[in-house]
DNA sequence: CCGGTAGTGCTAGTTTTTTAGCATAGTGCT
DNA sequence: AGCACTATGCTAAAAAACTAGCACTACCGG
């Protein structure tokens, strides 16, 4: 199994993959609402296309528009981003990555909370 | 404070400031020897060159040569990277995120490692 | 049924990124 | 001091990404 050291996305790729994972599913219109200081429907269109040539997203047919909908299901995805911080940022320290998310969370998340998991 | 939605690294650019964090400071012989399937010496140097323009590394004086240096400090930098994946792929949630990172840990993170935090 | 709206596919141009080569300067060793 | 080696700075060209426009088709309301 190939893990892609190199990122496969560019730029826009990636922001747009992100927003559709953000989203679940999203039509190219919905695509567009969520980038700040978007570029053109028809540029938006264009980089979807792109993407499913790639094998990154598939569409369904909704009525008459596209749905836009990831290959690589979320759970693995975020799986995969996980993993690629935690070896950046972390040394590959799981427990670690764990530390520094509780303190992001500004000490909100409470000890039940903690307990539960 | 802007939160920089807008990712403003090439692909390049995120894979060698990436390769720069992980190795905390780094040549540029280092960051190419880093890259999976790398471009010559010179093009590695250019691109540090430009990340530098863009202020996002600065270079110390290592006798003859130059060590790459990120700006903003790993602390914060893995934040961001932590917050920008909770928010695409958990929701927000960092309980969420948090379990997921068990999930991918194997369980390999002893109930005494946890107690720890 | 007809006109307007909203969608798609394609194509072509511009801009950004990525790349390598060449000329030059500093270092250290003999 | 002289030479080889290892850097760097700069420049320019190739490749990729990004963008927008145009033509065509499907759907909907009157």
């Amino acid at each position: 199994m190939p893990r892609p050291s190199a990122p496969s996305l560019s730029r826009r790729e990636r922001q747009i993959m992100d927003i559709v994972y953000r989203l679940h599913r999203a039509t190219a219109l919905e695509v567009q609402a969520e980038i700040p200081d978007p570029p053109s429907y028809s540029t938006v269109r264009a980089l979807l296309r792109v993407l499913e040539g790639k094998g990154h997203l598939r569409h369904e047919q909704d009525g008459p528009r596209y749905v836009f909908v990831p290959m690589v299901p979320k759970e693995r995805a975020r799986a995969n981003a996980l993993e690629q911080v935690v070896r950046t940022f972390f040394d590959g320290s799981t427990s670690q990555a764990m530390a520094a998310l509780l303190d992001a969370d500004d000490r909100s998340l409470s000890k039940t909370e903690l307990d539960r998991l």
